[in-house]
DNA sequence: GACGTCTACTGAACCGGATAAGTGACGCCA
DNA sequence: TGGCGTCACTTATCCGGTTCAGTAGACGTC
C-alpha cells in the first residue's frame, strides 16, 4: 500500500503543493472554499503528513522525549513512573504529539541521548525526571538550547522551566499529624540521597523534628526498592530506642516495612505506625491499609507536558507549582503504645 | 547552538556530502583512510544524522511504536507493562532505536494510531500487546504492510509474527501442584475475558480440571484491578462450597485476594491457598509471600523487540516461543484444611 | 481607464540526508 | 600503447513537506 503524499492531494484537488500545505496548516493564502475542498480530499485518501519531511523543513517533529535513569527492577514495581507517563501521554496525544521513551544507565548516557535527539531533530523538547543536587543535565540542556521542563524542584533547575510539588509542606503535615497522635520517636526511610527531592524532604524532616523537639528523629536513606526498605526497617526496629512511627519515601518500601514489622511480631498500628509516600492502589490492598501521602500523579505528568508544549511554543515559563500531596489516614497509623 | 549537518562534516574533511554518507553508513566507495578521517571529523564536531532527513530519503526512521490500550489506573499498578517496556527498551537502545509510546482508548483508536504512524513514517514497525480473540488490529496491520510483532498467542496472529509463552502448560503445572497438595476445590480469578490469553488460560484450566475430575472448578473473570480481584474473591469465599485454593491471573488481584481472605478471618495458607500469576517483587513483600508463576518479563520484551527488528530487517519470521512461566512455591500455598 | 492594493493562488528553492550516475586516475593485460 | 576494469570519489537527483517570492485577476479609486 502506497502512502499518499501532499502531491497526491494537490493533484486530486487541482491545486499546487503549496496551497495544500497552507490549507492543512490553517495558514492564510487559500480561500475557505478551497481549504475545505483540500481537507476533504486529504481525508478521503487518508493522507497524513510525513513527520520526517515536516521536521526536515524546519517545522516541529511533534514528539517529546523522556529519558529514565532507573534500573529496570525499580521502574517495574514503582507505580509512580507509569502513572506519570500515562498522564504525560494523555496530554500529548490530545495534541497529536508522540512520546519517545528511552532508558539510560546514568547521567552521562542521558546527556548523550539528549545530544543525539537534538542532533537528529527527533524531539522538540524533553521532560527531565529525578533531578539531582547539582545536576549536570541542566547546564547541558541549556547549552543545547533544547526545550526542557524539569519535573521536580524547587531549585536547581537553572534556566529551565519546572513543575514541582511542595514535598516539604507535605512532610511537615505528616510529622505534625503523627505528633498529634502522640508519637515522639519518628523515623524516616528516604529514597536515593543524591536526588534533590530526597534532600528537600530530609531537610524538611530534620527541621520540623527540631522545631517540635523530637530528639530521636532519624532518616535512613535507601534506593526505593522493597529489599532496601525491608533492610532499613529491620535496622530501625532493632535499635534500642525503637521508633513508634516510620515515614517511607515510597509505597513499595512502606509495604516492605509493614511486612518486616509483622514478621518481627509488631502489630501495625498498635505497636508501630506507618506512613507511605505515593498513594497507589497498593496501599489500599495490604492489611492494614496504609496511611499515605497521595496526589494525582497523572495530573502532575499532564501538567508537566502542558508546560513543555508551552516552552516549545516559545513561551517563557518559569517554575510552576503543582498540587501538594495530602495525607489520607488509613489503618496503619494510630496512637503509639503507652510504654513507648 | 547550531546543529552540525553532513555538509559541515564534508567541508571540514574536504570531501563531498556523498562521501561522508558512504563513510558513515559503512558502504563501499571510500578508502579506509578517508573513512577514518571522516568519522574522526564527525565525532569531533559532534555530528549526528538528522533522523528526519534519513527517514525522508527512504531509510528507516529508527523508531518502533508501542500502543497500549489499558486505562491509566490499571497500567500504573501492574508491574508487567513497565517491565516489558524496560526489556523492549534495553534491546532497542542497544541498536540505537527509539521507542515511541502511545496510550489509546480502544482498538479503533489504536488502529488509527498505527495508520497515522505509518502515514507519517514515524515508526519502522510496531509491537502489539493484549491480543484479543478475533483481533481487528491484525488484519489492519497486514493491510498497511507495517512490520509488526504480536506479543501473545499462540494463534490469532494471522500473517503477523509473534512471541508467546505457553500459559496453558504453566496453568496445568499449577493445578497439578495444588492437587498434589490435596486440593480438590480450586477456583480461578481470570483477567479480561476478551483477551486471548485469558481465553487460553480458561480453556486450559477447564480442561485440566475435567481431566483430574475436579467438579467445582470455576473461573471468574475480572479486569485485573485490585478492586475487582477483591470483589471476585469475596464472592468465591462466600459461596457454600468454598474453594480451598485460588489462582489469580495477576499479582495485584492475588494481593487483593490475600487481603480479603485475611479480612474474612481465613488464614493463608492454612485455610486458603493462593497462587499469583506474574511474579513481581510485590509477591515477596506481602505476608505470607505469595506462591507465584513467574518469568523474566524484561527478557520477554527484549525477545519481542529482537523479533521486530528482524522483521523490519526483512526477515520472514513466524511464531517464536518464549520461556514458560515456572511456579515458585512460597508461603501462600499448603495442604487444604482437613474439613475441606 | 490607469493605477495601486488585495486576495488567492503558483512555482521554485530549501531542509539534510541517501543513492544512482558520472568522472578521472590508475593498474593490468594483451 | 591502447583498451578495459576498478577504485575513489563527485555531482545531481530525489524524498515530502514548508515557505518565500512572484503573479494573475478582481476590486476600488480618483
Amino acid at each position: 500500500m502506497k502512502r499518499p503524499t501532499i502531491a497526491d492531494v494537490a493533484r486530486r484537488a487541482g491545486v499546487s503543493k503549496g496551497a495544500v500545505s497552507y490549507a492543512l496548516n490553517g495558514q492564510p493564502g487559500v480561500s475557505e472554499a478551497t481549504r475545505q475542498r483540500i481537507l476533504a480530499v486529504a481525508a478521503e485518501i487518508g493522507f497524513s503528513r510525513s513527520s520526517a519531511a515536516r521536521a526536515l523543513s524546519g517545522a516541529t517533529s511533534d514528539a517529546v522525549g523522556l529519558a529514565l535513569c532507573r534500573p529496570a527492577r525499580t521502574l517495574g514495581i514503582e507505580p509512580f513512573f507509569m502513572e506519570l507517563i500515562s498522564g504525560v501521554e494523555a496530554e500529548l496525544s490530545a495534541r497529536s504529539y508522540a512520546l519517545t521513551l528511552q532508558m539510560v544507565a546514568d547521567q552521562d548516557a542521558e546527556i548523550a541521548v539528549y545530544r543525539r535527539w537534538w542532533g537528529e531533530r527527533r524531539v522538540d523538547g524533553v521532560l527531565v525526571c529525578d533531578l539531582r543536587t547539582d545536576d549536570r543535565r541542566v547546564p547541558a540542556l541549556a547549552e543545547l538550547g533544547l526545550p526542557a521542563v524539569v519535573i521536580g524542584g524547587p531549585g536547581g533547575t537553572g534556566e529551565l522551566a519546572n513543575v514541582w510539588s511542595d514535598d516539604a509542606a507535605a512532610l511537615v503535615e505528616t510529622v505534625e499529624y503523627l505528633v498529634a497522635l502522640g508519637h515522639r520517636r519518628i523515623a524516616r526511610v528516604g529514597g536515593l540521597p543524591e536526588l534533590l527531592h530526597t534532600a528537600i524532604r530530609t531537610e524538611a524532616f530534620t527541621e520540623v523534628c527540631r522545631r517540635l523537639d523530637l530528639a530521636d528523629a532519624v532518616t535512613v536513606t535507601s534506593d526505593y526498592t522493597g529489599e532496601e526498605g525491608a533492610r532499613a526497617t529491620r535496622r530501625l526496629l532493632s535499635s534500642p530506642a525503637r521508633p513508634t512511627a516510620v515515614v517511607y519515601d515510597n509505597d513499595v518500601m512502606a509495604i516492605a516495612g509493614l511486612s518486616v514489622a509483622q514478621e518481627m511480631g509488631l502489630a501495625v498500628p498498635t505497636d508501630l505506625s506507618i506512613v507511605a509516600w505515593d498513594d497507589s492502589p497498593l496501599c489500599r490492598l495490604v492489611h492494614p491499609p496504609l496511611t499515605a501521602l497521595g496526589r494525582d500523579i497523572p495530573a502532575y505528568g499532564a501538567h508537566a507536558a502542558r508546560q513543555l508544549l508551552a516552552v516549545i511554543g516559545g513561551a517563557t515559563v518559569g517554575g510552576v507549582q503543582d498540587e501538594t500531596a495530602h495525607l489520607t489516614p488509613r489503618g496503619s497509623t494510630a496512637a503509639p503504645p503507652r510504654t513507648g
